[in-house]
DNA sequence: CCGTCGATACTGCATAGGGCAGTATCCGGT
DNA sequence: ACCGGATACTGCCCTATGCAGTATCGACGG
C-alpha cells in the first residue's frame, strides 16, 4: 500500500478482525452492517483487501470450489496492532448526504405537490429502513445473530440508526402539516414562520 | 456536458436559482447551506458550473476587478426549467458516513477507554453542529437571513438537522452509560442486552 | 441428460469526488 | 512599503461509484 491506509481499510480490517472473509463474503457482510454508517459499492471492497496485504495487515489465501478460484483474507497480527492503534484516533465528523433535502431546500422552485411527493417519499424511505432495522434487532433477541458475543456492540449501533430514523419520519410528517398550510412553495401565506421555528427550538432543551 | 448531470449539478443549479454568483460567492455558500444535507469539497464547486454553462443551464459572464478576472454565473431559462423537472424526480435514498460509528462498532479491538473517548468525541461534536444550527435558527429569527424570504424552506431543513444532532447527543450519553457496565470491550459482564434492546424498542412507536 | 437460473467470484473502464498544493490579485491596516 | 486575509481560481493524484462483462457452481425442472 503506497498510500496510507483510509477509513474503509480500517472498516474492512475490523470486519477481518472477526473473523476470515472470502470478498465475496465480506462484500455481502459490509452490505448488512456497514452499510448503515459506512457505506461503500462492492467495486471498492473487492480492491481493499489487497491493499490490506500490501500493508501486512492481512493475508490471502487462494482456494479452489472446483474449477472456481476464490480468495480467503485474514488478518495478521500487525493488522490487529494497527486496528486498535487506529481506534485511538480522533474521527472525521459525519457526513450526510440527502438528495431528497436538496429539493425540499430548493422547493421553491417547483410546486406544492412536488414537495408533498418528495416529503411523503423521505417518510416512507425511512419507515423502509427502520423496519429492516427492527427486523435486525427481533433476530438478534431471538439469537439469530452471526456474531451473538457482539450484541452489545450491535445494539448501540442499531439503536443509533433506529433513533436517526425515527426522527426522520417524525419530521417528514411534521414538514407536511407545515407545507398544507402553505399558499404556495414560494409564499407560505399566513404561516408563522418565528412560531414553527420556537416550536422547534422549545422542543430540544 | 458529455455526461448527463448529477444531484450536483442540480445543486448548484438550486442555488443559481436564487441570485448570480461567482464561483467564489457559490463555494461559500454552498459551505454554508448545502453542507448539511449535500457536503462538496470547494474543488468541485469550481468545476460543476462549467459543466451547467456546457449544457446550457446556466450563462458565464466574466468580470474583473483591477486586474483579477471573476466569472459569475446565471440559471437560463432551460436551468430552472431542468430544475423544476428534476425536483419531481424520485431521490436516493440518504447515505450516511460516519467514522465515529465505525469505532464504535469495531470496538471489541481496542479499549473500553478508547470507546470511552470515542463516544466522548462525537457528543461532543453534535453538540458543537447543534450549537451551529441553533445559531443560524436565532438569526433567522432575527431577520439577518440572506434570503428571508425563503425562511419556511430553511426552517424545515433546520429542524431536520437539530433533530439529527439532539439525537446524536441523547444517543452517545445513552451508549456511554452503557458502556460504563461492561467488564471489557468484549465483554458486557451482566449487562443485560435483551433489556436494553426492548428499551430500545419500547422507546420509538 | 440438458438447460436455466441464482449465487459465487471476480475485473475493466469511465466518471465523480476529495484533498492538497500552488498561483495570483486585491484591499485594509501598520 | 509591507503583511495578512480575502478573493479567485487550476493541476494533480488518489479514492470511490456504477455499470458492464466474464466465468463457474449447484440446484431444480423437464
Amino acid at each position: 500500500m503506497e498510500s496510507p491506509p483510509t477509513t474503509t481499510s480500517y472498516a474492512i480490517l475490523g470486519l477481518l478482525a472477526l473473523r476470515s472473509w472470502t470478498t465475496y463474503e465480506l462484500t455481502k457482510q459490509a452490505q448488512r452492517s456497514l452499510r448503515w454508517f459506512w457505506p461503500r459499492a462492492e467495486r471498492k471492497l473487492y480492491d481493499e483487501p489487497k491493499r490490506l496485504v500490501t500493508a501486512g495487515m492481512a493475508t490471502a489465501v487462494a482456494a479452489q470450489t472446483g474449477r472456481r478460484r476464490s480468495t480467503v483474507y485474514s488478518i495478521t497480527e500487525v493488522g490487529r496492532r494497527e486496528l486498535r492503534r487506529w481506534l485511538g484516533e480522533p474521527s472525521a465528523p459525519p457526513t450526510l448526504e440527502f438528495e431528497g433535502m436538496v429539493k425540499v431546500f430548493f422547493a421553491d422552485s417547483g410546486s406544492l405537490e412536488q414537495l408533498r411527493d418528495t416529503l411523503r417519499a423521505i417518510g416512507e424511505e425511512a419507515q423502509r429502513r427502520f423496519d429492516e432495522l427492527a427486523s435486525r434487532a427481533v433476530e438478534a433477541l431471538r439469537g439469530e445473530s452471526a456474531f451473538p458475543e457482539r450484541i452489545h456492540l450491535s445494539h448501540v449501533g442499531l439503536a443509533f440508526h433506529l433513533e436517526q430514523e425515527r426522527a426522520t419520519i417524525r419530521w417528514a410528517e411534521w414538514a407536511s402539516e407545515q407545507a398544507a398550510q402553505w399558499t404556495t412553495t414560494a409564499d407560505p401565506g399566513s404561516w408563522d414562520a418565528a412560531a414553527a421555528l420556537r416550536h422547534i427550538i422549545a422542543e430540544r432543551l
